[in-house]
DNA sequence: GACTGTGAATCTCTTCACAGCA
DNA sequence: TGCTGTGAAGAGATTCACAGTC
């Protein structure tokens, strides 16, 4: 399930809190789930709660971070340090658990022996020898598009089994060789559709109903994951397939604000 | 659908290369996907197919742009200039038609003031200010976790209805407010979780059935959207609900190529 | 003959509702 | 009483197959 690392990161959250236990609704919320969800991934990692309690929060992290391989550090080897590439390399190092990106490679002669981190960029040609010395597995391309799928040829011949692409290709890849494509450019769009949708084609400043505009300020305070870690929010949250997620407002709402029009009457 | 983007890409670079129709087929291979999605989804747009012929690219082309709410330039602000911001600047300036990063905007005194691309870096103060000015309706939030939440309710209070999220934080907005979360983290994991599916917890080089390892290189010569655009391969591609596309092999292959140059190895 | 458009079948994920335990 | 685990119902999305059109 593509949830379960959501999961990871609130419960690692919440354990650095203290937090011992916790209940599928409060893990949804903070997940931004529902908690049906919550329940039926969880019980597909086998039976680790405590019904009338919750879950412990230590075995539910162990357990997750076992399902996601991520007990053994996984060698990772960047390729194209430009500012994405800096931006994953700063991002694998603090955040990540159970990765360790043992190599930045890149094909500008200008940015090898730049120091990223702990690690040194390296030139191209190493890539082989890199993704042999450290046993890596998986991949990240950050080059432009047009060197993406000779990178990604390169890599899997030297053996690696998972490319995360953010290069703006398709790229192909022998059997046995997971690939996952991230492209920004994409992200925007999809965002664009939905607000496509929202304003039909009138350039004109016309809020759908005049309702939650730039009057209001928002709704939830600085709650976030700070010290308990729970959102509380009694809003109906939906997940569109592509990855979308749209607020709409429930019945008992956690303070109303002042004048909120929105729904019509529900009073 | 979040598949349209990718149609959209495809059909540029096609226009580009003079190409006038395509076939679901074609389009498919290229794209990454299979011919009855794009049947499916081109249909969801109306008829703009010729049978027995194909589509017309440059119909397909602004009727997908048109869906997309790429007809009209929308205005992007983006906060939290680092590596990220960086890359998503130039990703947004040179890729994505149909947007305007109208402002890149950040907290560090230091930071403002640098010029990226065309756009001069202003500081967050401002924020509310350049939305206005600039009728900005997505916003792009890429600074660190602390501070998303509290972003976002600012960009929400001034009038963004749609948030492009990299901070690795669930965010609360109210109603009508659209958000999607890139997180880079995540991405790795769900990697991580396919790799460890291939290699169940032994760290000894064990591939599955001594296949397509290292020994093999790779499939596909340089044949990357260069002169044709269409990627010609015969393999059973699926994408996985997470986002994972796995090949397997099929019968009929184009052709097995045999020790490509680029790579000393292989043996 | 080639290729689109689409209903029907299939599959997968989500949601609901409730039985089963602490 | 509170919350988990889960079968069953529901909702989408994908795939199949083929009729319809050029």
């Amino acid at each position: 399930m593509a949830r379960l690392p959501l999961y990871l990161r609130v419960l690692t959250t919440l354990a650095e809190g203290g937090v011992h236990t916790v209940s599928s609704d409060t893990l949804a919320a903070a997940a931004g789930v529902t908690p049906a969800k919550v329940r039926k991934d969880l019980s597909h990692l086998g039976s680790y709660g405590t019904r009338g309690v919750g879950y412990e929060v230590d075995v539910l992290l162990d357990c997750i971070a076992a399902k996601l391989g991520l007990t053994e550090d996984r060698s990772v080897v960047l390729v194209g340090v430009g500012n994405l590439g800096h931006a994953l390399a700063g991002y694998g190092g603090s955040h990540a658990r159970g990765f360790r990106i043992v190599a930045l490679v890149d094909a500008d002669p200008d940015r090898v022996g730049e120091r990223v981190g702990a690690v040194i960029v390296r030139p191209v040609d190493e890539l082989e020898q890199v993704i042999a010395e450290c046993a890596v597995t998986i991949g990240v391309i950050c080059t432009p598009a047009a060197a993406a799928q000779q990178v990604c040829d390169r890599l899997v011949a030297a053996g690696v089994t998972s490319i995360l692409n953010f290069a703006p290709t398709v790229l192909s890849v022998p059997e046995g060789v997971d690939v996952r494509k991230v492209d920004l450019a994409v992200e925007l769009q999809i965002l664009s559709f939905h607000e496509a949708r929202k304003r039909p084609p009138s350039p004109r400043e016309a809020p759908p109903n005049g309702s939650t505009q730039a009057g209001e300020t928002s709704l939830v305070a600085g709650t976030t994951t700070g010290t308990d870690g729970a959102t509380p929010r009694t809003d109906r949250v939906r997940t569109e397939t592509d990855g979308v997620v749209r607020v709409t407002r429930q019945a008992g709402q956690t303070r109303p604000v002042q004048a909120v029009p929105a729904e019509g009457g529900a009073s």
